[in-house]
DNA sequence: ATTATCTATAGATCTATAGATAATGC
DNA sequence: ATTATCTATAGATCTATAGATAATGC
């Protein structure tokens, strides 16, 4: 389905370092621009927080909105590679829903750079995240929907309504006005949306998660050079 | 409650312009960081766009971040008005906050401006908009709660569900996701979200909504001078 | 030999401020 | 005389590119 059927891995041994460099620059980007906004974060901000030179960028990402996207395409995939895995783990396509939220609110709260980039950018750009996790989601919600586990009257309406949500609640969480049960109460809600009694939302939103494993998202660290001794130095 | 309790109006004749510059710069600032987000408009832009000589920006602001917030608090501050407007009319708390909830969908619609705005930086401004219309908001929950109109077991995880519902479907509204019946689709929504059952919750979002003054959002054309004249033959 | 990285730089902004100009009130 | 606006500018970025350096494969 995804760009995951390609080769399982090139073992090209000098393109790795091309590769790092490149996950170094988007690294940095993330942490920068779920700081500051997109806007706010220069170029050279960038490479100097990925420790890479600054001509560098440009043999990766022709401009600041290019490496945005890129941030962005990684989130999706992350996000989706997760729910992948619980639509094959459980059953009950509430449950399976409810996983998938409570893994993007849980994963937002413990890698703040990742729920940060999602706040700031998720609405504005719909391309992007709407067309990613919204299809998931639109997926997800339709299987539930023929099973008759979720009554929806208002299909985009309500799809909408609940990615607004889950993205609020992270904002919240974020902002300290919700606390560490926020990924079963984002879950709860949204099952309530899809038409689930209250009661039953709330039971299905705290049924035990199974454990799945989670990507990095920190870069490797760059292995030592003169570069790097005189930055770390400064 | 809030500012509105000064003076009705002070006349002091030569202030005016003071204000209307101030009002020039707010309405710059609002369409491009509407347009382009807050950190990529730079304050000459701003200056240039609202035809105000660059040093006068800091007659007003002292930074960005400074008139970004007067542009938030101006937006929070008309939305807040109507909904005021809205409380006095209605009796129905459901009713209200349907109201409410399809004059903020509407609005973001008709000043896109406005709209663009309001998802670039309600999320990440905690600040501005959480404590401006989620107090309003919680407000007129809290009395359809006591009232017996709503059902809601978790106050704080819902008003975040309700606040993010809306932004995604003005956002929606914006990206041609959905269409002119978005401010209902989305009152209908918050609506079940607060425990209506789904027939009720799109019955009353589609009742007639009494017709309210929608303050001006453009500025005051600026009197001829021979800086204007300058500035539009360019 | 090829490829990617780093260094250096020119040109284009952008910010914040100082001083000059214009408009109003006394 | 007072006040706000406009003009001009110094200093600080920032972007995009060209050329030099380092690392790898043959």
């Amino acid at each position: 389905m995804s760009a995951r059927g390609a080769k399982p891995a090139r073992p090209d041994r000098g393109a790795r370092r091309r590769l790092e460099t490149r996950a170094r620059l988007v690294w940095a980007a993330r942490e920068l621009m779920a700081r500051k906004g997109v806007g706010a974060t220069s170029i050279q901000e960038i490479t100097d927080t990925a420790d890479v030179g600054f001509g560098s960028f440009y043999n990766h990402f022709a401009s600041k909105e290019a490496i945005a996207g890129a941030v962005m395409e990684q989130a999706i995939e992350s996000f989706g590679d997760a729910a992948d895995r619980f639509a094959e783990t459980i059953d009950d396509p509430a449950e399976v829903l409810a996983a998938s939220v409570r893994h993007a609110v849980m994963r937002a709260a413990s890698d703040e750079a990742w729920g940060w980039f999602l706040i700031r950018t998720a609405l504005a750009r719909g391309d992007g995240l709407r067309r990613g996790l919204g299809r998931r989601l639109a997926h997800d919600v339709g299987t539930g929907a023929k099973a008759g586990r979720f009554k929806v009257d208002d299909l985009v309406g309500t799809m909408l309504a609940a990615g607004g949500a889950i993205l609020a609640i992270i904002a919240g969480r974020l902002q300290g006005e919700i606390g560490d049960d926020a990924p079963e109460r984002a879950a709860a809600v949204v099952l309530k949306l899809l038409g689930l009694p209250a009661r039953e939302a709330s039971q299905v939103a705290n049924r035990p998660l199974p454990a799945i494993a989670v990507p990095e998202t920190s870069p490797a660290p760059r292995r030592s050079t003169a570069r790097g001794r005189r930055a770390s130095q400064h």
